[in-house]
DNA sequence: TAAACATATCTAATTTTTTCGATATATCGA
DNA sequence: TCGATATATCGAAAAAATTAGATATGTTTA
């Protein structure tokens, strides 16, 4: 759990609303086709639609999100899904209220 | 209290250790000869001093953090002194744990 | 097996951040 | 007032982040 580099995820806007809008995927997606709902989270199509930016860009900050433990990846089929670690992303809030 | 912008401060280990050191100045830095005790914080030359680099990056540094809200500057006489705006920083984590 | 599709990776241009030395500004002390 | 001291600002070079298009990889389906 790596302060500053958790930090250089939140310091772009774009990617702070990716963690947000992942909090309530039902709130902020459409609903998927081959797969039950939200559980392994949301396609990185869903991701890019929302956020207006190139896939290759969208997929470039998922992987760096995916690097600093916020987001666990799981593929199904030709779709990759992403969620939210909460584990780390509880520990990184706390540890900034402890340590900071 | 921008998330984005306090998000940048933090996205730099020297930027993070000065906040940490301001925590607790007397266990930090050596006394101040012109000024009691640490109320109105530490001078920018100590904050030099242990981080190391150039006099110009520090105040650099120290200008980002003040914009961020994160300090508070107090001028006495030729000496600038930097203390932690402990509302904004509280404002942050909360913000981070009911937001993010 | 080939085409279509979803995502990842590569390459490169642009923008931003980092960092310093030089210089400016403000204050103090002789 | 002049020189020394503390900090801030300016200008510039180097490093890192942003972003997109092109291409590669892996998967599904016709």
């Amino acid at each position: 759990m790596d302060i500053v580099e958790i930090s250089k995820v939140l310091a772009n806007k774009t990617r702070v609303d990716i963690l947000k809008w992942l909090k309530n995927p039902e709130e902020n997606f459409p609903p998927h086709q081959d797969i039950d709902h939200f559980d392994d989270g949301v396609c990185v199509g869903f991701i890019q639609d929302k956020a207006g930016l190139s896939q290759s860009t969208i997929s470039t900050y998922l992987n760096s999100m995916q690097n600093a433990d916020l987001l666990i990846p799981t593929r199904h089929g030709k779709w990759t899904y992403y969620r939210r670690n909460e584990e780390v992303i509880n520990a990184y809030v706390n540890t900034l209220k402890d340590k900071l």
